[in-house]
DNA sequence: CGGTTCTTGATTGTATACAATAGTTCGTCG
DNA sequence: CGACGAACTATTGTATACAATCAAGAACCG
């Protein structure tokens, strides 16, 4: 049980940055692209010896992603990832609808505009698709909406959207796996960083509604057909 | 530094609970009461010699209340009490109305019928402003709000308002010790329940939106007279 | 004196060690 | 042969101990 220390990743990350604040990122990216099955019990000891740390930053690090509902953890019992059912795509993508809808509205107040990095991130998602690679897709997709939030300018309303994309990104990963990624979500996200430009709240929640509605059904129907498991 | 730990309070509770959820509550607690002062620094060795556990489990405990947003940790530095001003009370009562509102869409929806508990709970509210128990209020009040949460039948949105109820709280709190209680309050959560057991979740919506608007622009002018820390 | 480096004390970060719990296996008895 | 219960094992929960970091003040130099 004893740990050969990975000496040289440690270092390689900002010094003042604890082994907590990695673990955190390190273990969200590993459940968030399936490394970590839905259900699978993650053990302390064994956990803590793949990343090459102790179980007190590592224990810390769960208790945060039991607060982002990644995990569930029940006394003297331990951790297992939390597996999402086909109701749970429909819940958070409720949830969502209406915390970004807000978002919207208030960038679209500030008349913010996105326009300029949208289009910037819509040429990276076209190499990325290229090149196959889903998982900067996805995070392209996700930075989009997080720089949606922050022109909100609302401060709780951009942690709430934060912890949420952490699920989403879960069912995406999923999605991506089965599914096809239609390069139409690139010209959503470029007609709704337009309508808030000009500052119509109104339009940009409806093309939001479509957008993740459409999303939504394409994720489900999947589900339906390969009964894949989140 | 050796702590006397308290003994009794340890086996009071339920056996198979832990530190770590008996203090998460008991820091919240306290938090939201005001015991520990906004911008107040939490030092591990004291909070742990006061509650009479180390500081592992405490430690634990704030890295959730981190993720409620009630504490903010930077690294080496310790934590904090988080810092509230009129600009979150505004973010607060947007996000709320969000989420809330659409707990009261999916609760008419299904034609919850939540209207004998809410009787009950405003007796009981007639009782505790009586005898000036501000505190038993305050969860009087949050239990309607997390009941009609729960009717939603979204287990994300209900993790998300458990969340902020834990600031709102800390708001009310603050509000209390200067602002009076206006008993108006238990009316508009009777009307909203009438309106969700008839499946009238635009009118619930209509109330609930007067309800918190009436309630944040108290809150808000107090703070601007009294000047109230939060 | 004003600014800069060094030292020190207080506090956090993390590893190790041990205690407590729950799940499991095996034996016993009906 | 199955139900019950007692050891055993794997794992979590928590305390202690020590290392690393930061903030503040002292010493130093211009």
């Amino acid at each position: 049980m004893k740990a050969v220390y990975n000496l040289m990743a440690i270092e390689l990350r900002r010094p003042s940055e604890t082994r907590y604040d990695a673990l955190v990122d390190d273990l969200r990216e590993a459940i968030l692209t399936g490394r970590y099955r839905p259900g699978e019990r993650l053990v302390q000891d064994e956990l803590a010896e793949a990343f090459g740390v102790s179980r007190i930053p590592l224990r810390e690090a769960l208790r945060r992603l039991e607060g982002e509902g990644l995990v569930l953890i029940s006394p003297n019992r331990g951790a297992i990832v939390r597996p999402l059912g086909p109701k749970d795509v429909v819940d958070l993508y409720d949830v969502r609808l209406a915390l970004e809808s807000l978002a919207l509205r208030r960038a679209a107040e500030r008349y913010a505009d996105l326009r300029e990095p949208t289009a910037r991130r819509h040429a990276d998602a076209r190499r990325a698709i290229e090149s196959g690679s889903l998982g900067a897709l996805i995070h392209l997709d996700r930075d989009f909406h997080a720089e949606m939030a922050a022109a909100s300018d609302n401060a709780h309303l951009i942690a709430a959207l934060g912890g949420h994309w952490s699920q989403i990104m879960r069912v995406m990963h999923a999605f991506l796996k089965v599914g096809t990624y239609t390069p139409a979500v690139w010209a959503d996200h470029e007609a709704i960083a337009d309508a808030v430009a000009h500052g119509d709240g109104d339009l940009a929640v409806g093309l939001l509604t479509a957008h993740l509605t459409n999303a939504r059904d394409a994720i489900l129907t999947q589900l339906r057909t390969k009964g894949e498991k989140l």
